[in-house]
DNA sequence: AACGGGTGCAACCGCGAATCC
DNA sequence: GGGATTCGCGGTTGCACCCGT
């Protein structure tokens, strides 16, 4: 028994909508408003489901929506906001007005995901993966380590792998030391050996951790095999290239972690005051939400804000 | 000029929640 | 109260367009 269909799917038309078709829905809306969607269709003379109508209108026809590139404003905004609520798209689209779900998932699809894994950030998460990667060396047994951590690395590969094909990474001009340092076990420093081709997490309590950028990274006496196959010419291979890069983004990575939770609470209390907010008719135009945004801005990233600093244009490398 | 891969966007699908009767 | 219906959401797909070869 499956569910039942929203339409007959015979006298129905799918694909591209012509103008025609946007003419009668939209007049249709505009004379009687957008009460029913299974008798839009119907009574305007359309040969489309509901279900496509309320589609054409809240994603296109709307006449509030705005069409075009997203500001660098807006961009900040859907970072941010995803950092705290993950693919919740009609929440994040609530903060843009004139944008829809649609919209914003679109761009975070095509645009935002790609821009923050090409900067060492795991775009689920919003963590420097060199974050990610030190969390399971600390949380797991080292039997378990490597095989869990290479999976991972196989999550992240292909997209750093694409990604970094456009951007190479200077390693002289990162700086992988810390000046921070406590005692905290989960805050290590990251250091590189450019020569061996390791890089050093020193947790400051005695305990160290090695990874082997160019042969695989190594736990103990384990290694895997990542990062094996794409070297060239002494450089470091792409996924190389993406620990040296993102292991310079971030070193205490302790410090950071708190200033990001303390970051999203407050976000989410943000957002959780607007829910109310909205639930009692008061939403408006979510002015004050954008007010409190705009304070948070300087942080939109949560993660170093000198990462955005890098522009598009940057991404881009000729050479490879 | 033709082709193929990449990209961006519009539209569809399926599910769960909300509402109706 | 419970089944039927409608709505809204997030994930996915299809396709037109662009660009490099």
């Amino acid at each position: 028994m499956g569910r039942i269909p929203c339409c007959e799917k015979e006298n129905v038309k799918r694909g591209q909508w012509t103008p025609e078709e946007d003419n009668k829905l939209a007049s249709y809306i505009a004379q009687h408003g957008t009460r029913n969607w299974r008798l839009i269709p119907k009574n305007a003379g359309l040969q489309r489901c509901g279900k496509s109508c309320r589609l054409r209108w809240t994603n296109y026809l709307r006449p509030d929506l705005k069409h075009g590139q997203f500001s660098d404003a807006e961009e900040h905004i859907i970072v941010k906001f995803h950092s705290v609520l993950g693919n919740r798209w009609s929440l994040i689209a609530a903060q843009l007005p004139g944008r829809t779900d649609n919209d914003v998932k679109n761009y975070w699809n095509t645009k935002l995901k790609k821009k923050l894994s090409g900067m060492g950030i795991d775009p689920v998460t919003h963590k420097p993966f060199s974050h990610l990667m030190a969390e399971i060396t600390t949380t797991l047994n080292p039997p378990q380590v490597s095989h869990l951590a290479e999976a991972a690395l196989g999550c992240f590969k292909d997209e750093m792998l694409h990604l970094l094909t456009k951007k190479r990474v200077d390693l002289n001009q990162i700086n992988f030391s810390s000046p921070n340092h406590n005692h905290n076990p989960n805050n290590f420093n990251q250091t590189v050996d450019n020569e061996a081709g390791k890089m050093k997490l020193d947790y400051g309590n005695g305990i160290m951790k090695l990874w082997d950028m160019g042969n695989g990274f190594s736990y103990g006496s384990s290694s895997s095999s990542f990062g094996n196959d794409e070297r060239n010419e002494g450089s470091a291979s792409p996924a190389v290239a993406a620990w040296r890069g993102h292991g310079g983004i971030r070193t205490s990575v302790a410090e950071t972690a708190a200033v990001e939770e303390e970051e999203r609470r407050k976000l989410k209390g943000e957002v959780m005051e607007q829910e109310e907010i909205g639930s009692e008719g008061g939403r408006g135009d979510g002015m004050m939400m954008r007010r409190q945004h705009d304070q948070h801005q300087q942080h939109a990233f949560n993660v170093d804000n000198d990462l955005w600093d890098l522009q598009a244009d940057d991404l881009i490398n000729h050479m490879v």
